[in-house]
RNA sequence: GCCGAGGUGACAGAGUGGCCAAUGUGACCGCCUGCAGAGCGGUUUUCCGGGAGUUCGAAUCUUCCCCUCGGCACCA
């Protein structure tokens, strides 16, 4: 079975096959740090990480570069605003940003540039560019891109033709008098003096928005990448100036062989944004929901598709969650008093069944609502022949084994896995707990019920689980 | 105006020509249980926006219509 992907490029489902055997170059687009990430950067990187990972568990050997536009004019905005100085609000936003990705257990990128960092690698791109004769300086201190010289690109990627992007957004483009052609965008913008900026061969100024991807994507990657990712907002201008930029510079075709998009994230239906006041941070939602299940969430739609948050949606997924987490965690009990044996009770068939069909809906251009789905039924079977027959341990364990294994993939059972401890510590050791429970357990056994469920209440205060299951009683922090 | 995505049970959401259309949530019933929880079994569940067509066979392909959402120079 091969895996496939959809191209935005071709608008095709397209078999997946790198341009070098098992290498995979993969360029993500960042965030602009001017404010605390929000859930649709959350759906991205989440998405994205989850792509990464499963051609990582597919054998590839994957370079995943995502940077980070520290320099930009919604920062200099910004910091306008606030009064702040523009690095110190990017330095800030960008650890946050860092901190969130961190919280939702997205893998950090093997490379994670800034625009700062490659002023150099920028100056030199766009100096080619001109050297080439695709991009012009003017004499206001601006570099654009000549879109003329490339015009057979004009809608590559968002499929859209010359006359439609021109009639369409026309009116509302802020056409620079130094421009030669509308559709031309800016490489190099000439700062004010309040303004951050460098010397560069067309005075002082800042990198444009579009440049900085395609000058860190061929330092780090290559000069063609096998997937660049990003929100199915970059596909226009940013991706397809990236093309331009890249393709200009190397000349080579294509700039990269696959590209993926992810869908919107919308709130109550509606998308989300300040003015409508439907905007989440990260940290907003975190406050409320276990980073697991904000990505169980995720993953429980396709990444191409619209995802609507709601706190129902998310209240939903957080019960769908838990059903798998308890099969987790009750095949980590079983394990815990199971003292060994080789029987099997059909674990290992159903095992084998679950790997393949997780590889069958992960390939079909990674589908995670089906991996889930498929999991959901594998739980089941797993929890029916555990209260059903006696599997023993090495059974279990290599049930255990395959959780953690997809795992690597998915990133969100890795604590009912692991079995660390969840929540606050209570107010109780767990000598104390033991013995509570032996106390409650002497009641059980003198039908004293009132007693027992007293004892058992006063756990609970302490978010103490109890469990009574035919073979003992379990407990667990909540 | 141009371009795109979509309309599947109460809700969420897979499936893209062929077993009575996944899976989860909710609700209800049953098993288990002193009770609860977790789990298991079942019901809700002849749910594919509408019409026409192609086909032995359509949620899936073609065509027309209706509706929703999004992009179009700030955007993940």
């Amino acid at each position: 079975m091969a895996l496939r992907v959809y191209n935005t490029l071709t608008r095709e489902m397209e078999e997946f096959v790198p341009l070098h055997g098992k290498k995979v170059n993969m360029y993500v687009c960042g965030p602009t740090v001017y404010d605390h990430c929000h859930l649709g950067h959350a759906r991205s990187y989440i998405s994205f990480d989850v792509i990464r990972r499963y051609l990582s568990y597919r054998g590839y050997d994957v370079r995943y570069i995502s940077n980070v536009t520290d320099v930009d004019d919604k920062i200099i905005n910004r910091a306008k605003e606030t009064g702040e100085d523009p690095f110190y609000l990017s330095a800030r936003f960008t650890r946050s940003f860092i901190e969130d990705m961190t919280s939702l257990g997205v893998k950090k990128p093997d490379v994670q540039p800034t625009v700062t960092g490659h002023i150099t690698e920028i100056v030199d791109a766009i100096k080619l560019l001109i050297l080439r004769e695709l991009a012009y300086p003017t004499p206001e201190g601006n570099v654009y891109y000549d879109l003329t010289m490339s015009k057979k690109k004009i809608g590559i990627l968002s499929h859209q033709t010359e006359e439609g992007l021109m009639e369409g957004s026309g009116a509302r483009i802020d056409v620079e008098k130094d421009k030669k052609y509308p559709l031309d965008f800016v490489l190099w913008k000439s700062s004010a003096e309040s303004e951050p900026g460098w010397d560069s061969p067309w005075g002082r100024g800042r990198p444009g928005w579009h440049i900085e991807c395609s000058a860190m994507s061929m330092k780090y990657g290559s000069e063609q990448l096998d997937i660049h990712g990003g929100g199915a907002d970059l596909i226009f201008p940013h991706h397809e100036a990236e093309i331009h930029q890249s393709e200009g510079c190397t000349g080579k075709h294509p700039f990269s062989k696959y590209w993926l998009h992810n869908g919107f994230l919308t709130i109550d239906k509606e998308k989300m944004s300040k003015s409508v006041g439907n905007f989440f941070t990260i940290k907003q939602v975190l406050e409320e929901f276990p980073p697991e299940v904000i990505r169980f969430f995720i993953l429980n739609t396709h990444y191409r598709n619209t995802i609507d948050f709601s706190r129902t949606h998310l209240e939903e997924a957080g019960r769908a969650y838990e059903r798998i987490a308890n099969t987790i965690i009750n095949v980590r009990y079983a394990i815990e008093n199971t003292p060994g044996g080789d029987t099997d009770s059909g674990l290992s068939d159903e095992i084998s069944k679950a790997r393949d069909q997780f590889t069958i809906s992960m390939d079909e251009d990674f589908n995670t609502r089906e991996a889930l789905a498929n999991l959901f039924i594998f739980s089941r079977k797993v929890n029916a022949i555990i209260s059903g027959s006696s599997p023993g341990r090495p059974a279990l364990e290599a049930v255990l084994g395959f959780f953690s294994e997809i795992d690597e993939v998915l990133g969100v059972f890795g604590k009912d896995i692991s079995g660390a401890p969840e929540g606050k510590t209570g107010g109780f050791s767990d000598e104390q707990i033991d013995a509570m429970i032996l106390k409650r357990e002497e009641a059980r056994m003198a039908k004293d019920w009132k007693r027992a469920d007293t004892i058992r209440d006063e756990l609970k205060e302490k978010g103490i689980v109890i469990e009574d299951g035919k073979e003992g009683v379990r407990w667990r922090r909540a």
